[in-house]
DNA sequence: TAAATTAATGATACATTATAACATCACACA
DNA sequence: TGTGTGATGTTATAATGTATCATTAATTTA
């Protein structure tokens, strides 16, 4: 949840970045940008759906929020977690995802998730390991699957 | 694909594997394992029932085929892609995973997979980073999800 | 050996997630 | 003023994943 300004602040920075790419900041864009601001958690297209019907008292289709996020993601301003299919909203909207790619840490469990700076010589060395096998790059973002701490303590009281 | 010898080997090793785990390799898991072992690519879920029933001149329903990925996976005789939701065969049947997690390369455009060894200082980084975000490991295996150099080249084209 | 317990599978229905296809609208611009 | 293009609306359907309950097979235990 993000508080009014900091939400003005953001719509007018998304602007400017979906002018940059040559297209516009529609309504439907924009209301979708401030449901990913208000909501926590990553959601699924049709969490997403639900919310947007919720907060706008309106009636958008599963079809139109895929296309409005396939949209905002090919833009950058909002993360799709290939892991779980949710997505989320890019907390780095000043630019610095286009130079690093974001590591998200997520929860098999509970689905919490962390996003975390990476260290630019793991990067460097996992790009190394790309190259390898043929891969250009890491990728736009790094994912990786594994369970937090208060899911894995719980596990190991589930064993004994 | 595998020569009918090797597959038997891997079909013994396997059956040990399940048996260490307190499990049998039942008839379905090891025809599971087969099919797995017949096919070169990860295959979904559903694409691996008509695989099997092609091979098998049966009629397995998706249901039976989860469950007996679920299991092959819980003992680490296949991998899930999380990325893509689609399974394949360990490699490593000879308990390397249990090691080091693999690596992963997935291209988004074709699909195409290829797995690598992570440098062990690698993953000491990235689970320091996960450790820094409250999650105890960098999970079971790694995956990137990004362009193969032959479609990376082939976006490049389209762009121009 | 017979009954009871448990693991595995079969079968059906349903829930969730994603895309195809076509119609319509709105705006830019020649 | 018409015409092309990008965005959205609408409906249908494909693809993927899970819940539930019934059945079978093997193992244990009385």
């Amino acid at each position: 949840m993000m508080s009014p300004e900091c939400t003005n602040d953001f719509i007018e920075i998304a602007r400017g970045v979906c002018e940059k790419a040559g297209s516009k900041l529609t309504e439907t864009r924009q209301h979708m940008l401030e449901v990913l601001l208000d909501v926590s958690t990553p959601m699924s297209a049709y969490e997403l759906t639900d919310h947007y019907n919720m907060l706008l008292a309106c009636d958008i289709k599963t079809m139109s929020v895929y296309r409005v996020l396939d949209f905002l993601e090919s833009i950058r301003l909002v993360h799709r977690l290939q892991s779980i299919n949710k997505y989320i909203i890019c907390n780095h909207t000043f630019g610095a995802c286009e130079e690093h790619p974001p590591l998200f840490m997520i929860c098999k469990s509970c689905q919490h998730i962390e996003e975390v700076e990476v260290d630019p010589e793991v990067i460097q060395a996992l790009t190394h390991h790309a190259n390898s096998a043929d891969f250009s790059s890491v990728g736009s973002q790094i994912e990786l699957y594994s369970l937090c701490i208060k899911c894995q303590s719980t596990f190991h009281k589930n064993l004994s």
